[in-house]
DNA sequence: AGCGATGATTGAGG
DNA sequence: CCTCAATCATCGCT
């Protein structure tokens, strides 16, 4: 909260830098923008559909003087209300623009700022053309908290439970899953952080969740290697998020996760481990949907197995570590470094 | 308003 | 730099 203001404008550029980024974005709290989400569309186009496209709570000046205006204006009769509500509108409306430009303007500003600074920088280290480009577009976005949409939880939580006993995707799975999630590649590092230390602080509370990925996983994975049968899909269109498109390279992993827990010892059974996993899965699952799954006993049905008594992943060989260094220095938590 | 869920941040440890 | 663990801040539902 604090810190922000002791932003220095002056002082060294490698750290001010992001600091002043962080203050201008929450500074200024004009628009809500780049909604990769659908609620807010929705509520974009709601407002496009009123004449005033603009802000929700709190920055929004005119959506408040919206509310007001609506609410002062009502009750009085229908065309004297007619014109007044009209007139309000455009002022509001005039108001709105106004504002927008005004941010765009001092946005713009700020970028130029530090594009001057990024270019003071570059005398003393290589800053590629890309950086700049992550620089301009973090000013560009509006920082605040918004939940995951669905399809993309989904696509993350299908990965972790099929490679639960490691669940840890290296830079280049990151990478993918950002692409497809659209979110950056360490809200994918901080979902997975989040993720690991959640699950197994509650194993019991996440069965569920557990089983459903597992019967999802599985189901996909019988479409994908349906005997090739191709064209014979049923109308599960598995859409381009659902985890078929992610090869299944690594089952092996929803194999062990699922089955050492019967005491089936297939173990070293690589050859249709595929095929074997699923019918696994599937197997399991059934039990468990068709039957008593109790909170209790679940607990130590599923992903148990992948974790030591230390509470780490059994072989935390962490091998996101230096995999691909697609992404040079400067990779840091949260999407300022994206 | 209260509360649980969840994304992000921070600090320690390797 | 990554992960973990704790914690914060916000969301979204009731």
């Amino acid at each position: 909260m604090a810190p922000l203001s002791s932003c220095d404008w002056s002082v060294d550029p490698t750290v001010t830098f992001n600091l002043c980024v962080f203050a201008v974005l929450s500074i200024r709290g004009a628009q809500e923008e780049e909604p990769p989400d659908a609620q807010l569309m929705r509520l974009d186009n709601m407002l496009l559909a009123e004449g005033v496209s603009g802000p929700e709570k709190g920055g929004g000046s005119a959506a408040a003087a919206a509310a007001a205006a609506a609410s002062g204006g009502a009750g009085a009769d229908n065309s004297a209300e007619h014109s007044d509500y009209r007139a309000k509108l455009s002022q509001i409306r005039q108001i709105y623009h106004t504002e927008l430009e005004k941010y765009e303007q001092a946005c713009n500003e700020f970028t130029t700022h530090v594009m001057n600074l990024l270019r003071e920088q570059s005398r003393t280290r290589p800053i590629s053309p890309k950086e700049i480009e992550r620089m301009v577009s973090i000013i560009h976005r509006k920082r605040k908290r918004r939940n995951f949409n669905k399809q993309a939880t989904e696509i993350l939580n299908e990965y972790f439970y099929s490679h639960l006993s490691n669940p840890y995707p290296s830079e280049e799975a990151k990478e993918e899953l950002a692409k497809k999630c659209s979110i950056t590649v360490s809200q994918v590092s901080n979902w997975f952080g989040n993720k690991r230390i959640r699950y197994k602080k509650n194993i019991g509370k996440f069965q569920e969740e557990a089983n459903m990925y597992a019967a999802k996983t599985a189901v996909n994975a019988a479409n994908v290697s349906a005997h090739g049968s191709q064209a014979n899909s049923p109308s599960t269109p598995n859409s381009a998020g659902s985890a078929g498109s992610f090869n299944m390279s690594n089952s092996g992993d929803l194999f062990m996760g699922v089955q050492s827990l019967n005491g089936d010892s297939y173990q070293g059974a690589q050859v249709g481990a595929n095929v074997q996993s699923q019918v696994d899965t599937l197997r399991h699952v059934i039990s468990q949907t068709g039957g008593y799954s109790d909170g209790l006993a679940a607990s130590q049905m599923y992903s148990p197995q992948g974790i030591n008594a230390n509470g780490g992943w059994q072989d935390a060989t962490t091998p996101s570590s230096v995999t691909s260094p697609t992404e040079g220095p400067g990779s840091v938590h949260s999407d300022t470094s994206n």
